[in-house]
RNA sequence: CGGGAUGUAGCGCAGUUGGUUAGCGCACUACGUUCGGGACGUAGGGGUCGUCCGUUCGAGUCGGAUCAUCCCGACCA
């Protein structure tokens, strides 16, 4: 797909055609019209990623993994907040592993790569390496797809008392899953996630690590990320596999479709009993542990990016933004670039000192305008530009990312401006984005109306008669699936009759199309 | 694995019924003029036309095979 009248496959906004004055600040949302190549474009211009040589993987680049290694901080430093320890375990799992919990097998045992030699050897015919047949593997490797399995027959040799409980880890590391179709940040057949397995000596202990974790994501996404997402369980049919109970993070985005930003499993004693991890209770009997898993991906910057971004590019809330501020001097002689970038230096001190990140963008190759639009596209939260006519009246324009207004202000005073202004802008795009979705989110009794609203980029409240068959009804002929059954933001729980079946409910659930 | 499409410079693309030395835009290099919203001029560098086989006096162009990629399904955070 690309534009034959301009030869060119982009599709952010272009150079304006008349510049200075004709740039305001517009309408700013994603053209709607061709959303996928609005999102994978901004993805390679705004230098976040790109496809790498192997199929369905991703090359981070440095600005993405600023971002991504932003957010594992703050997640790390709230998971450590409740008592998660890091730890590490094999990206290699026996294939007989997988063996053990039947559910689980099911749902994971599929789309995975498989280690099946160790050893290369040059070829026969001289050209290159081939696979040496001799060093074929006794027992296949899988490469871990998620580590529940390698974590409990570990976990197994780490308890055998009551007094061993809870154990709760965390790792950071990549997983993979050999999706057929890929995209970035989305879907890739290698992710980098965390994934945090606990054990519990009850279940209630169980239930309420599960619901721990999962407000840690929704107050992660909601006051990091500006994102605004609701909280629910998922319906037997979308649950992970293997778990009891599934809690879900979703988040809608800027085409009206749902995105599962995180998730946090209840997993009862599948894994225990899979893994014959038992552990002496204070009355000396043996009892299976409780477990929970719960795990966010890089997929939480393909919804950054789908949540918040415009036209003319990224735009980073500043809690994520590696740069938080940049500035721009606009000069025509060098002693003007240097008295300019003099002041800049001071003001960036003040503003660090606040503890803000600054930039000062002192390439003398590039013109003002390339730069604005450069910063603009990587989502930088706020520019500073100052010129010669600055210099004389003490001023500097300040043009805030989220809303594209300008406005010339006095230095003095600047730094606590600013400081002030990051709190404005988060609370400002975290409001855009709810506004969006309470724009677009509604209640639904008629399967008619459904059909065709769903369609255009909604979240629907309905009521469903709680059935697997339902579910996969509704999905099967309008790719709609539940999204989650609400346990805050949009509950309501009411009398009526399921959308589709007409049999009694209790309560409303939450039906999208999903990425 | 089913259905559709595409492989020509780092990227995006032209290339007519087969015909001489394969072009264009962006990017890149050098110099100059510019610099308050993506600059312009001049001069340069860069290609076994995915691969193999065939048809032909002659293949980027026609035929076959093969490989790769992308899109639509099945699978999925």
């Amino acid at each position: 797909m690309h534009c034959r009248c301009c030869k060119d496959r982009a599709i952010l906004a272009k150079k304006p055609e008349k510049t200075n004055k004709d740039y305001m600040a517009k309408e700013v949302t994603p053209r709607a019209e061709n959303y996928s190549q609005w999102y994978n474009d901004l993805i390679v211009k705004a230098e976040l990623a790109e496809q790498s040589a192997v199929r369905g993987c991703m090359v981070i680049k440095p600005y993405g993994y600023a971002i991504w290694e932003k957010m594992q901080r703050i997640l790390d430093d709230k998971f450590k907040a409740t008592g998660v320890q890091n730890a590490y375990f094999p990206l290699f799992i026996p294939k007989s592993f997988f063996s053990r919990e039947a559910e689980h097998v099911s749902g994971f045992a599929k789309e995975c790569a498989v280690v099946t030699h160790h050893r290369l050897m040059n070829s026969p015919d001289g050209k290159g390496v081939v696979v040496d047949p001799e060093a074929k593997l006794e027992e296949e490797l899988i490469v871990r797809p998620t580590s529940e399995t390698i974590i409990w027959s570990t976990y197994k040799n780490w308890i055998n008392s009551w007094r061993d409980l809870p154990i709760m880890c965390n790792q950071w590391c990549n997983v993979v899953r050999w999706e057929m179709r890929t995209r970035l940040f989305l879907r890739t057949a290698e992710f980098l996630w965390q994934e945090g397995h606990t054990a519990h000596a009850t279940a209630e202990e169980a239930i309420q690590e599960a619901q721990t974790m999962v407000q840690v994501y929704a107050d992660f996404a909601r006051n990091t990320m500006a994102l605004p997402v609701i909280v629910g369980h998922k319906s037997p049919g979308e649950r992970f596999a293997g778990a009891l109970d599934t809690l879900t993070i979703e988040a809608m985005m800027q085409d009206g479709k749902a995105l599962q930003a995180g998730t946090s499993h209840f997993l009862g004693q599948n894994f225990a009993k899979s893994f014959d991890v038992q552990y002496a209770d204070r009355e000396g009997k043996l009892q299976y542990v409780w477990a929970t898993s719960w795990g966010v991906s890089t997929r939480l910057m393909g919804a950054l990016i789908m949540a918040h971004g415009d036209d003319n590019g990224l735009v980073l809330p500043p809690a994520l933004a590696p740069i938080q501020v940049v500035m721009v001097p606009i000069f025509k002689t060098e002693e003007e670039h240097q008295a300019i970038l003099d002041r800049m230096y001071a003001i960036k001190k003040e503003l660090e000192a606040l503890g803000h990140s600054v930039k000062v963008d002192d390439r003398d190759t590039l013109r003002p305008g390339f730069k604005f639009a450069e910063w603009e596209l990587k989502g930088v939260p706020v520019r500073l530009a100052m010129g010669p006519r600055d210099m004389e009246a003490g001023t500097v324009e300040v043009h805030r990312r989220d809303t594209l207004e300008k406005q010339s202000m006095s230095v003095d005073g600047l730094a606590a401006h600013i400081h002030a202004l990051m709190d404005d802008i988060q609370a400002n795009i975290y409001n855009k984005a709810l506004s969006f979705r309470e724009a677009n989110i509604e209640k639904c009794d008629d399967w008619e109306e459904f059909k065709a609203k769903i369609q255009t980029g909604k979240f629907l409240l309905c009521h469903w008669d709680g059935t697997v068959e339902t579910e996969q009804k509704i999905k099967d002929e309008t790719k709609a699936t539940i999204r989650c059954i609400p346990v805050d933001s949009v509950v309501c729980e009411e009398e009526g009759r399921d959308i589709y079946s007409g049999k009694p409910s209790h309560a409303r659930v939450v039906f999208a199309i999903a990425y």
